[in-house]
DNA sequence: GACCTTGTGATTGGATCCAATTATGGGCCC
DNA sequence: GGGCCCATAATTGGATCCAATCACAAGGTC
């Protein structure tokens, strides 16, 4: 999230790094050398440095000195710590939406979410999985830009970005009850922003993503059982 | 605010030069020349640009690409704006240290809170103004430690070192009041924490914190207003 | 045979070098 | 005399070089 400016080779780098770590494409785990990721993109070591510390900076890989980095394993609990505040955030920026959503931001996000129920429905019939989560995150992302706080909208963006949401697995998993689930949450989610009602809807958002982030939290439980113990 | 480790050094160098915006010993808006600052601290310019990197990522300073970067320069609507979101993560922050606190640090809250209003009364008599804030940071971060979210904490930290709270010139401006109505809405807290009465801290805190960024904001518009027009 | 020690390889971290970009000043033209 | 243009200085950005640190392995000693 280039807040400012900065150096467009450098963020841009970042990002797309990011987006490989995000992605899956550089599993939980991995390392990161230097040397590599710089022959990688053509470029020497000095912008790849620069961009490790940014990723380290959000928490999505750890620099061990004179060792290298790696991509964060994150814990369980780290999660729920993450969407704990990340459900208050989200609140807080439902509640402001409330009064400024106009009615096509509002028939913006109904079609959003249809569109993305619709593809999880062809996604169970065995259609291509591609980088979902867009789709979620375009709707969320419709909400922060409608709350009209930048802070709040960066703050989010960085919790978002703080672990892989490796999200083709998550769909995969449990693709039926947990999509009908998100899509009627965000629908009456809709009906409050609709009905104008900013306690309900700051309320309704609270305990959809609390419900995610127990879904991710999960996901990560099941991951590491499998992966270090069985 | 290191999340992992990364190299001391970077890390230090960003800390220490936070430190020199945070207490006003570097201006808002002066310019940061990595030539300048790596004479400085004795270093080459490499440590330097990643830890003026770090810091932008964090906002607190401006990278211009080609031009070098600036100590940013606060809009009261930036202070309101993270100020609100600060003030819902506080409020968390108080609901979950509620069932954490235990006796001994409730007492230590009650001693910092009451010396702090003691430096107060002294200082108003004509002490040295000393670095303050963090008296006030102290008591709020012994809040945060007991709310046991390290993601909650972390974003918390990353708010407050968001733009400079030159806090002795805040100390000055509004001495009197504004310390009397913080070390009672303080109290309020602290009877709240002990009264085991989370709805009633999260509330008290949310309103404190939105107070305080109403000072902030205050404060940072009277700056702009003598500074750029007067 | 196990443990400690030492040497080597790999990787990061810091310093220096060079290119690219931009502000600034002086000179020229209108 | 004012405005435009070009040259030069200053500063950042990227590449390369060298040192420092750490892991790993081989050899020696008890």
């Amino acid at each position: 999230m280039p807040e400012t400016d900065g150096s467009a080779l450098v963020d841009d780098l970042a990002a797309r790094i990011r987006a490989k770590i995000m992605s899956g494409e550089i599993p939980i785990g991995a390392p990161l050398r230097q040397a590599d990721l710089a022959a990688q993109f053509g470029i020497s070591r000095t912008p790849v440095r620069e961009a490790l510390r940014q990723l380290q900076t959000g928490g999505l890989i750890e620099v061990v000195p004179n060792r290298g980095a790696v991509v964060r394993v994150p814990v369980p609990w780290e999660v729920r710590e993450a969407y704990e505040v990340r459900a208050e955030l989200e609140s807080l920026a439902a509640k402001r939406a409330v009064d400024r959503l106009d009615d096509a931001t509002i028939a913006e996000l109904r079609a959003v979410n249809t569109a993305m129920y619709e593809r999880s429905v062809a996604l169970a019939a065995g259609a291509a999985p591609e980088h979902d989560g867009t789709a979620n995150d375009q709707f969320h992302g419709l909400i922060y830009e409608a709350s009209a706080n930048t802070r709040l909208t960066r703050m989010l963006g960085e919790i978002n970005d703080a672990f892989p949401r490796n999200v083709s697995a998550l769909v995969l998993r449990d693709s039926a009850r947990h999509r009908e689930e998100n899509f009627r949450e965000h629908e009456a989610l809709l009906e409050a922003f609709a009905a104008g009602d900013g306690v309900l809807a700051a309320d309704l958002m609270r305990q959809h993503v609390l419900r995610a982030g127990e879904h991710l939290a999960h996901w990560y439980e099941r991951r590491s059982s499998t992966v270090f113990t069985g």
